[in-house]
DNA sequence: TTACGAATTAACCAAATGGTTAAACCAATT
DNA sequence: AATTGGTTTAACCATTTGGTTAATTCGTAA
């Protein structure tokens, strides 16, 4: 069985961090996690201290990936700066398509009142922003970019990437989609991003 | 006094949307709301019979506000489409810069499993994708603007205007910004994402 | 086999929370 | 002055919640 291969600090945290998403730090209860782990529920403060150091450790492992790991791609020398935003783009919805609750995990976490603290242990501190400012300014000297701010640029992008997934609910209502349908739209947004980026930075 | 010429249920309502904006619905404490509103708690329960139906109000009245009401803007014959979408960026970030935390209060809002049945409440359906629908076809008929998918546009331009608000708190530690460096951030986002934009629609 | 430490459980606890109730207050009406 | 009806309060309640504890099970090394 799949489920017994699994230790106790693995069930745990499955749990815990299927609880975390879907409820919040606040909304979550340590009974649930424990009933979804199939334990009991002395042992989550056995194996992690409180509530808060469990829900730390789930934060810990989600929000690396809430900005990508994009240093290598943005460090290639043989892709212009638009190739590299364009891949950006492409990598990014499709890795919050098989994740789509990671964007509104962290920025509930970053944005809630009782769960201060945790924006200091964020890994992407200085990592994307500057890599992509300097892929930027090569590409400028070169004058095969348009000229913007590469940092108003990125935030936009980044926007347009993971808003979706922030307004989903929303989006279904507005929308009248189903779920086949917000897929399918956010396949066909990939295209539809690389083509507004295109315009706005062809020189 | 000012706090005097209040009556009890706009106390309770002035305090109680400042503790769910702030916590959230399972965050926020009646208890909490009583005291800032200087009034006893039962007080609440005179008023609005639940915590679910005091949240109810508040929410109704600020998630009118997510979505702007545009549907005048849009259906102007003097403008082109270009120039409402710019108008659109100019008045919803100004806007947002008021009221900074109504987006994140209504994505957690809709994205909160113990909130549910809160998303039916949603004022603007079919209000402002229809009427942008509408104003792109008519310019899009003259040739004045380009061929783009206005739906992928709208929900881009919204995601552009809003994303840095509902990620300001890492925004901040990302880019090293204080309170007034994210302000004239914004102040200078307007002209830039105006740009993006005609460059985007400009056939 | 025994001993020992880690893992696991059931029962329990104190605090907090949303909500209720019965009594008191107060201004207007009779 | 007495009555009435809305408003306000203090005290109380049942339930839930995160967390603890003491006892038990289990694997393993001596």
């Amino acid at each position: 069985m799949s489920e017994q291969e699994q230790s106790t600090e693995e069930k745990i945290l499955a749990a815990a961090e299927e609880t975390f998403v879907k409820d919040g730090f606040e909304g979550a209860r340590m009974q649930n996690i424990a009933n979804k782990a199939g334990i009991n529920k002395a042992m989550l403060h056995y194996y992690f201290r409180s509530k808060e150091m469990l829900f730390e450790k789930i934060f810990e492992m989600k929000s690396k990936f809430f900005f990508p790991a994009v240093k290598d791609m943005m460090k290639r020398e043989d892709t212009t700066f638009i190739e590299k935003m364009e891949e950006f783009v492409e990598g990014y919805i499709n890795f919050l398509t098989r994740y789509p609750f990671i964007p509104f995990f962290v920025v509930r976490t970053v944005n809630s009142s009782g769960t201060q603290g945790f924006i200091e242990k964020l890994p992407f501190k200085a990592q994307l922003a500057e890599s992509v400012f300097i892929s930027y300014q090569k590409d400028r000297e070169q004058g095969v970019v348009a000229e913007i701010d590469p940092n108003q640029f990125l935030i936009s992008v980044i926007g347009m990437c993971v808003f979706p997934f922030l307004g989903k609910p929303i989006l279904k209502v507005v929308f009248e989609m189903e779920e086949s349908n917000f897929e399918s739209m956010m396949r066909s947004r990939i295209p539809e991003l690389k083509l507004y980026i295109r315009k706005i930075l062809t020189p």
